[in-house]
DNA sequence: AAACTATTTGGTAAATATACCAAGGATTGG
DNA sequence: CCAATCCTTGGTATATTTACCAAATAGTTT
């Protein structure tokens, strides 16, 4: 691959980077790896990240735009239907590249207050997204809902990384129908924030 | 803390590195921090690991001994209501220090086979306990609602990794209540694996 | 006790990763 | 054109980690 000179280099070095997060996890995120899989030289990535903290900030924010494009860019697919959203999140569950961004990010977080930082306002944009998915399908979005469709759908990333066969491949699909039918479409609203528990 | 001599040397590792993974997450553990944690020298590390790959499989299987551990303690202490239930799994899920060990496990089993097993089975096992629970709280245990309880479970507490702050506890909590009334003991019964939905 | 095995000690070697830097080109603004 | 700035090159220094090893010691068996 010659190096397309049109492209900046930073955005070649995280580009590279969030490859081989997204490939071979946070392990791999290693400056020398980074270099070889851009194809610039270790000192271009002392040049624009001076610390390796720097680095991992920007590859958070770049890891993070590119997820809520590609989440965005789904759910404003054509006309959104039950069966069209369904469908969508069941291949997002299923794809590993996303889940091992999210766990990478996750990682780095524990090791930069910042990253928290960054992280804490995906999570905000997701569920936003997630809300307005619900509003596209004529539901009233109810919070506690999102929250739980959300926590479901990442337990079923990362579930489905951790084991990464047929079964966890399938589950993704069938648990993304159940979960928004539970939680988004299901026609008894799931139970709400407020507690409502009434006793057997 | 002397060295306890009655505990065998291998276990003193073992438990140093737990620590480690569970306090300060996955980056952590490498063999010197271990050694220092466990007030043994590296060697002690090669002689009874003599991989790194090695040292991991058995952190691997004694991460998932002591979480299982745990969760059958949780799972039989004293009788076993809805609510108690919904109390000791809002704790779990906030609990940290199990969900780095968790997300340790996957970034492990990302690198080694073996221990993408070991988590396979790990799985399998978590939900047949909570399948028992279902059993002990006087429900016929239906998979696909355990599955949706294990990856909502497991949602939750890799958020509440990543955000870290009062939310993302609450949530826990709040979670760990409708996670459970919709999943295992709520009134109507969650879609099952066949679809039934009505549409408005 | 002698021989044998298991464990511990105190190193070093080799690999890998981060950080640093000086000098050469290229680009741009004046 | 000149100077200032930006970027690239090709290194090296430092730190960390994994892996390795020989010799000393402790413990066990015969």
């Amino acid at each position: 691959m010659p190096p397309d000179n049109a492209t900046d280099v930073r955005q070649r070095i995280l580009n590279a980077a969030l490859g081989l997060l997204a490939e071979h996890g946070f392990m791999e995120v290693t400056q020398p790896k980074i270099a070889r899989a851009a194809g610039v030289r270790q000192s271009h990535l002392t040049y624009y990240f001076p610390t390796r903290s720097e680095l991992l900030k920007a590859l958070a924010v770049h890891s993070i735009e590119t997820m809520l494009g590609s989440l965005l860019a789904g759910a404003s697919a054509g006309k959104l239907t039950p069966e069209v959203f369904v469908q969508i999140a069941g291949e997002a569950l299923a794809d590993k590249r996303r889940a091992r961004v999210m766990l990478g990010l996750i990682v780095s977080s524990e090791e930069d207050r910042e990253i928290k930082q960054f992280l804490r306002e995906f999570v905000v944009r997701v569920r936003a997204t997630i809300s307005n998915v619900a509003t596209l399908l004529g539901r009233e979005p109810d919070q506690t809902n999102i929250v739980a469709l959300h926590m479901l759908f990442v337990g079923a990333a990362v579930l489905n990384v951790a084991r990464d066969d047929a079964n966890s491949r399938r589950e993704c699909a069938e648990i993304a129908r159940i979960a928004i039918e539970t939680f988004l479409t299901g026609d008894d609203p799931a139970p709400a924030m407020e507690r409502q528990r009434r006793r057997k």
